[in-house]
RNA sequence: GCUGCUGUAGCUCAGGGGUAGAGCACUCCCUUGGUAAGGGAGAGGUCCGGAGUUCAAAUCUCCGCAGCAGCACCA
């Protein structure tokens, strides 16, 4: 038999008959490690122990201490013992796919009746009577036609639809869990035993198309999620118990931010200490925009539909749109408009007036444009995902040959708004041109690329979303995540050929002639509604001191204090801090308890001693002690803190 | 939009074919208390909307609406 030479991860190597499995290798090592091998990475590539390695390879064999190759292990699994699961209670119920997943995993079944949390539980159940068993996992390659059979014959439509789609050349792989079986690409656990029978959890059912196709049935989807052991397991549960602490509607409601309601779903009603947030924002971008070379311009918000018509949007977007038919008296007809569901074509109407020079390229043009979209109703989520939002959108109208120059310049900027606002870090993804769209392929060809180029020189090497951008042209996605790490497009750059050509954007170049400019669609934090919602999750609702709503409050500890109680607010006031007087007959704890749940940054108490000396006691948010500080002093270095960061 | 779940006081929730319940919040009274809930009293409800079944519906059934989770969508 010929002879392979395989090399650990120590440098060490040593020979071995070809065909040798890493099970048999790690028990060439010891016993121990064979008992705790999970998988082996051959190559690079991640294996299990029964997979046969027929050349010169380097190999390192995994035990559960081992996180990454452990947790997917555990994960999948878990996977296939809970479709075991599943099958062995209800033998009708028909398999389909379940890959492994963010904390845990999903798998998606075909059942009449959805699965209840009773159902949930008899199949945890099931699953830990199968880890305790320790049942053998073991693998065979089949021949293609043999898994056909077996698939038909067991009536897994699913399957055989699954054995179809893969690569002609893969070979098929089927693993057993027990004597339950599964199509599938591996790597598994030696035995259902490596499976901790006491750190995982099934945690809801959900309804998925299958394979993601809304014109595909409609499965029944369960998630898990699986640790290494119980702690792992509690932790995770612990932080989403905490995660729901933050989630921004519920902070919302708490610090009397906004509120929503059933005769206009999907549209915030602001709160004065949420309208506070958002015109501080609003004020704070004003200014970043009127630094970054924009014009701020206005818009209307009903136009008609003779406009997106030009612009393509009534094509694609009619479904999506408030429409408003306006049936005026002696009209002989009706007038069509529609809510403007983004500003764009209005931006190319003021571009469009009186001729541009290429002297006034690039025309940076903002605005806080108010937009309604007709936004599916499941898409709905608080003020994340709303019908009515205001965009601080922006184009900018310049040459070809500039997109790359004001690409830079706006990463730049969106970077440092983004850095004002707490979020050092923020993810970036690429997505170039969607099946429907518009435009030849050499313009999207010139625009993905110059899109590109731009953002690599900008540092950033995006990750790739094909397929997903706009109609018009490719774009830059920024990502932000919510208190249970759901992502969120916040900012947006994109590169437009199309619209300036639809409604006909011209300069007068060098050469004397009219020249089509490109546009740049771009928006920082992208509306203002989602970004207040990820601020408040992101801080857990203690907002920075310039953007809190309310920053100081001032509580009296005895009514003899509240002549000067006012004094300090009226002194906090006039130095540009939003402070109020809390002078109700209560005691100390209770109003620091109060204004604590409510996240006041700093609460100032006064009692007979801060009287007589003309001092305060500072308590600042989530710390337990105070400070005596003398009054000219508190109202100085708060009003410093008052100040927004581009100020400073 | 699809699948499932939910909708009772301002909030969080219990209850359940025949007088509607709690805690917190709110109002009033007592209390002037030194850093996360002082004590007492009171007021507060179209039980999401509509239809049906029933002697009787907040409760059961159906249809809507809204919310939640996931999927699909996201100019």
């Amino acid at each position: 038999m010929a002879q392979i030479s395989l090399t650990f991860p120590d440098g060490n190597s040593r020979d071995y008959d070809a065909g040798i499995t890493p099970a048999d290798v790690a028990a060439s090592i010891s016993n121990s490690l064979a008992k705790k091998a999970i998988s082996a990475t051959v190559n690079g590539e991640h294996h299990d122990l029964q997979w046969p390695i027929e050349g010169d390879a380097s190999i390192a064999i995994h035990t559960l201490k081992d996180d990454d190759q452990a947790l997917e292990l555990i994960r999948h699994d878990c996977a296939h013992i809970m479709a075991r699961a599943v099958q062995e209670i209800w033998p009708d119920v028909k398999v389909t796919i379940g890959p492994v997943r963010d904390n845990g995993w999903f798998y998606d079944f075909d059942r009449e009746e959805p699965f209840t949390p009773e159902d949930l539980g008899a199949i945890e159940a099931k699953m830990k009577e199968i880890i305790n068993a320790r049942d053998a996992v073991r693998t065979e390659v089949w021949d293609r036609e043999k898994v056909r059979a077996h698939y038909e014959a067991s009536g897994e439509p699913y399957k055989v639809e699954l054995l179809d789609r893969i690569p002609g050349d893969e070979p098929i792989r089927m693993y057993w869990h027990g004597e339950w079986m599964d199509l599938c690409r591996g790597p598994h656990l030696q035995h259902t035993g490596q499976v901790p029978a006491d750190a995982f959890k099934l945690m809801s059912v959900a309804a998925a198309y299958w394979l993601g196709d809304n014109t595909r049935p409609m499965l029944q989807r369960i998630y898990g999620v699986a640790f290494k052991n119980r702690d792992d397991l509690k932790k995770h549960l612990n932080f989403l118990e905490e995660a729901a602490k933050r989630d921004h509607r519920r902070l919302g409601r708490e610090m009397d931010l906004f509120h929503m309601q059933e005769e206009a779903p999907g549209q915030v009603f602001w709160h004065p200490n949420g309208w506070t947030v958002y015109t501080e924002l609003q004020d704070y971008m004003r200014r970043k925009q009127r630094a970054g070379g924009y014009v701020e311009v206005n818009t209307p918000q009903l136009v008609n539909r003779r406009l997106w018509e030009e612009s393509g949007h009534w094509e694609k977007y009619q479904e999506h749109m408030f429409i408003v038919e306006v049936d005026e008296d002696h009209a002989r007809e009706k007038a069509v408009n529609a809510m403007k569901p983004m500003n764009c074509p209005c931006h190319v109407q003021i571009f469009n007036q009186g001729l541009k020079s290429y002297r006034d390229l690039p025309l940076r043009m903002a605005e806080f444009g108010s937009c309604a979209r007709y936004e599916p109703s499941g898409a709905l989520h608080g003020i994340m995902r709303v019908r009515g939002f205001t965009q601080d959108d922006g184009h900018i109208f310049c040459r070809e040959d500039q997109i790359e120059e004001e690409t830079a310049i706006y990463i730049d900027y969106l970077t440092s708004v983004y850095q004002d606002l707490g979020f050092p870090e923020f993810r970036v993804k690429f997505s170039d041109r969607p099946e429907t769209r518009a435009g030849s392929d050499e313009v999207w060809d010139k625009a993905e690329e110059a899109l590109l180029k731009a953002t690599r020189a900008a540092g950033i090497e995006p990750e790739m979303n094909p397929g997903e951008g706009a109609f018009y042209g490719p774009k830059l996605e920024f990502v932000l995540t919510d208190a249970i790490g759901r992502d969120w497009q916040c900012g947006t750059h994109q590169v437009d050929f199309v619209l300036p050509e639809r409604l006909d954007a011209t300069y007068i170049a060098e050469d004397g002639a009219k020249h089509r400019p490109v546009m740049l669609h771009r928006a920082c934090l992208g509306s203002f509604e989602r970004f207040i919602g990820i601020l408040i999750e992101e801080h857990s609702g203690k907002l920075p001191f310039w953007l809190a709503p309310r920053q100081v409050v001032v509580a009296s500890i005895v009514s003899e204090a509240d002549d000067f109680v006012h004094e300090v607010v009226d002194a906090l006031k006039a130095a540009g801090v939003r402070a109020e007087a809390d002078i109700r007959n209560e005691k100390i704890n209770f109003k620091v308890r109060e204004h604590s749940v409510g996240k006041v940054p700093a609460i100032l108490a006064i009692g007979r001693q801060e009287v007589e000396n003309r001092t305060v006691t500072l308590r600042r948010l989530g710390e337990k002690q105070t400070s005596v500080v003398p009054l000219d002093e508190v109202v100085q270095s708060l009003a410093a803190e008052a100040i927004a960061p581009d100020l400073r």
